[in-house]
DNA sequence: CACCAGGCCGTGC
DNA sequence: GCACGGCATGGT
């Protein structure tokens, strides 16, 4: 089965990619804009087969999720297949901060604010996300005139503490989040988020308003261990089937 | 005018 | 430990 692309790269997991029309979408990521229009597209370049995690076998693992149960065989049957990206330790963290308490298509743009501002252009209109060092030296009211709201010193503690994130590979889950949440404005779900987008900690479970719904409807009592061993790709497949759902 | 969005922080108990 | 209000901004 084909992936469904665009639920891969706009759904959530990243706010790096643009939907360029004619079933391409491009970002701006390792000093290059990338244009593709399906996975085997990235097969070919280093950078990309890491950051789509083309050596795990998600056919496989799509096919066991949809065993599991009858919704999340439907979630599956619904969404196609999808993968888990491999993103940026940095990227990953501001845009999951930025993502608290906001919405997809806002994040998106935050995400390209800080880019213009603070990035570099890579093609004539495509600026690359900032690295830490570009962005030092800001400020909460600059920040917050770009419109990051409440969320402006929380960037700016992520610069400071920004080394933290050398150190997450290799540790255990629990430890890993105790870690990332001692940035402010990193808390269990947006810990979860930069663990599994990021880190390939396939055991995280975020659990934001969407899926809080989902838990308390469909699995009442149960926790996330359930989905064992398929956590994170189980609650995107969920993830993906209530939006859509409404 | 409300209420919501891939939540978290600070406070109070 | 848990419950609660506040929080920037833009959309519905």
């Amino acid at each position: 089965m084909e992936e469904n692309l665009r639920e891969i790269l706009l759904g959530g997991q990243s706010f790096s990619w643009r939907d360029e029309g004619d079933g391409v979408f491009s970002a701006v990521l390792n000093e290059h804009v990338y244009r593709i229009r399906s996975i085997a597209d990235a097969a070919s370049d280093p950078f990309l087969r890491s950051y789509f995690d083309l050596d795990y076998d998600y056919a496989k693992a799509m096919e066991e999720i949809a065993r599991k149960d009858e919704i999340l065989s439907k979630a599956v049957e619904s969404t196609g297949m999808l993968r888990l990206l491999h993103q940026d330790h940095w990227i990953a963290t501001i845009s999951f901060i930025l993502s608290q308490n906001n919405n997809i298509k806002r994040i998106t743009g935050l995400y390209d604010r800080l880019s213009r501002r603070f990035g570099h252009e890579v093609e004539p209109g495509y600026f690359s996300f900032p690295s830490p060092e570009e962005m030092e030296g800001t400020t909460e009211e600059e920040l917050r005139g770009l419109g990051v709201g409440f969320r402006a010193p929380f960037i700016l503690d992520a610069i400071e503490k920004r080394s933290v994130l050398d150190e997450i590979d290799g540790l255990g889950y629990e430890e890993a989040e105790k870690r990332l949440m001692n940035i402010k404005g990193i808390g269990p779900k947006v810990a979860s988020c930069i663990l599994i987008f990021s880190y390939q900690k396939r055991e995280g479970f975020p659990l934001d308003v969407w899926m809080k719904k989902v838990m308390a409807e469909y699995y009442p009592g149960k926790d996330p261990s359930y989905f064992h061993p398929y956590e994170a790709l189980s609650q995107q497949y969920l993830f993906s089937w209530i939006r859509a759902e409404g």
